[in-house]
DNA sequence: ACGCTATCCTGATCGC
DNA sequence: TGCGATCAGGATAGCG
């Protein structure tokens, strides 16, 4: 489940050997994902050069430049890629002809590097809850996916005033609050769960009986989780591994995602009962009900 | 206008 | 061993 330390993973992982790159062939073996591929995707993005690398929110974009055959200006576009729950993109410095697709393997981008080298880069998506779209550049913020999106967790805009204010505007539980993407992007299941747990906050707190306090403790913990997270190349738990298919290690540091009955490592054996889970929105919630008392 | 739920999908795992 | 049921969940349409 890539979450944002994810995605930035393997855009950092990417960029360096694409940027500058030439699209010269876009292979469609499927193009029905969560949503359809464009049908105008190869038509644009083929012979255009990829003038860098971003990621935002869980997506990862890809500005391009187009190469009109005439003489007509260059436009700017984007590629949109979303991972959903299984996606992968993987980069592999090998001829067309040197490899067959492989299952899965729905979208294909053959590129030239800046000495021109041959690189594969593929887009695999065993569940297709992924997605790929493109829009110019310059009407990003039009984009469906991007209206109504809250801000970066990692940037200076997520500050007291405006964690206090929406706390106050929105009523759900926290949980719900910090998974919705309305308020703060980039976080899922399992960073809101190592988040919470980390603050010390019940997931299922409305967001209204936040404290200031609380506050503060979330202010510090999400960067801090999201920082730590990408130190170890983001949590691979199934499907998850970086463009050039080596895992992340923040699995490992999980305390609470994923292990339930476990014991907490932040208590003193003793009164506390262990890992608990619930279920909210549909979702799992995993947390110390010692430390995190309602 | 907001919040909640169902939906999409397949591989891994579980239980009989 | 085999096979059906269950679970995993990000974004979003649709409902109330």
């Amino acid at each position: 489940m890539p979450e944002l330390p994810e995605v930035e993973t393997i855009m950092r992982g990417l960029a360096p050997k694409i940027e500058k790159s030439k699209i010269c062939k876009i292979s469609l073996k499927r193009t029905k994902l969560r949503k359809e591929i464009p049908a105008s995707l190869q038509k644009i993005a083929e012979n255009s050069q990829i003038i860098g690398l971003r990621r935002r929110a869980k997506y990862l974009l890809c500005d391009i430049k187009t190469s009109p055959l005439d003489a007509k200006k260059p436009e700017y576009y984007t590629i949109l890629f979303h991972l959903g729950m299984s996606g992968r993109i993987l980069l592999e410095e090998i001829s067309p002809e040197e490899k067959s697709p492989e299952k899965h393997e729905h979208v294909i981008f053959f590129l030239e590097g800046i000495k021109k080298e041959k690189i594969r880069l593929s887009y695999r998506d065993p569940r297709r809850f992924g997605m790929i779209d493109l829009y110019k550049t310059k009407e990003e913020n039009l984009y469906p996916s991007f209206r109504n999106m809250g801000i970066e967790p990692l940037s200076q805009e997520l500050n007291l005033v405006y964690l206090v204010q929406n706390l106050q505007k929105s009523k759900t539980n926290l949980k719900n609050f910090l998974l919705s993407q309305k308020y703060i992007v980039g976080l899922g299941n399992i960073y809101v769960c190592e988040i919470l747990y980390k603050a010390g906050i019940h997931p299922a707190r409305l967001t209204s009986s936040i404290t200031e306090e609380e506050c503060q403790k979330l202010l510090y913990f999400i960067p801090e989780i999201l920082k730590a997270a990408l130190r170890a190349g983001g949590s691979s738990l199934r499907d998850y591994v970086h463009s050039d298919g080596t895992k992340g290690g923040f699995q490992e540091l999980h305390q609470v995602y994923g292990r339930e009955g476990e014991a907490c490592p932040d208590c003193e054996t003793g009164t506390c009962p262990g890992i608990k889970r619930i279920i909210q929105g549909g979702r799992s919630s995993f947390f110390c009900p010692e430390k995190q008392q309602i």
